[in-house]
DNA sequence: CCTCAACTTCAACTCAACTTGACGTCGAGG
DNA sequence: CCTCGACGTCAAGTTGAGTTGAAGTTGAGG
């Protein structure tokens, strides 16, 4: 097995030196010393720091990723079966995003035929259920208003 | 015209007063001031604030939701044509959004029917085109990699 | 008139996912 | 042996969308 310089798996995986440490940190990813301290990433670091970049566009966080990943082994090839849970898994997270984000485009769509200004029984201002979800951060208020918005003026 | 305190259209429009305060300071809502210093909000600004909500789960940042709404009067009900403009360009969001989606999905699908554990040639791995935009913040690194996973272990 | 919840401002904190900078060390080529 | 770029750590900064807290003011009900 050869080893790979931070610089190299950043150089062939397009992610900053800066964002492998912090992988690390995270654990995502796992490196060996050399005797002068530098890391030196296994091969199979490259198919890792893909998947990491593939699931975060399927809109998974790094921990949730570090959870998905942590069945993987570190340093060599995964198995179909490994491979298979997680892309099913993935999969089934595409296909839920799509799915709400559809419903949503429907509604709107509605709207728009119906002309109703007022909004008071327009399903996308009363949403209902969590078609939240997009986009991560300070999102956690977004979807758990329980209030609607009645009576409009 | 009867105003409405903060509390009150927090309780209405699901979203705090914290927020709500937040979103004045951005230009996204409107209010006068009693003699106290009090804020008094217009009806309409539960409609505004729904739109925000709205547009927030369709992926837009506060700021664009700013310049959007900018078109919209504060103190009265939007015409017509307002709303159609607002809610055509929310739905071709909201279109090109699903296409992304459905694409990056129908390529793991592919992957998953290949059972191609290499990687090398699996286009979810090299992405070439900007299927990002997914979450907000630091994602800006996300999508501008040009080097490719080549040659895995 | 008093009280107390609801309001005010302002600064500081949160979170995720990193980046940037400072400052110091490693190691391959000449 | 020297140099210079690539590496190391650690602390601090960034962005978006707010929240939280402190400290003080307002205003409706009793």
């Amino acid at each position: 097995m050869d080893w790979l310089t931070i610089g190299e798996v950043a150089r062939r995986s397009g992610v900053a030196t800066s964002a492998l440490r912090f992988y690390e940190t995270k654990g995502l990813i796992a490196s060996q010393r050399t005797d002068g301290n530098q890391r030196r990433y296994p091969r199979a670091t490259l198919r890792r720091v893909a998947l990491i970049r593939a699931g975060q566009e399927v809109g998974l966080s790094l921990s949730e990723l570090a959870e998905a990943l942590q069945h993987l082994p570190h340093d060599k090839t995964p198995t179909r079966i490994d491979w298979e849970r997680l892309s099913q898994a993935w999969r089934s997270r595409l296909d839920s995003q799509i799915a709400e984000l559809v419903a949503l485009r429907d509604e709107l769509t509605d709207c728009i035929g119906c002309g109703c200004l007022s909004l008071t029984s327009c399903a996308i201002f009363n949403p209902g259920d969590a078609a939240s979800r997009l986009g991560t951060g300070p999102r956690y208020l977004l979807g758990d208003s329980r209030d609607s918005v009645a009576a409009d003026s």
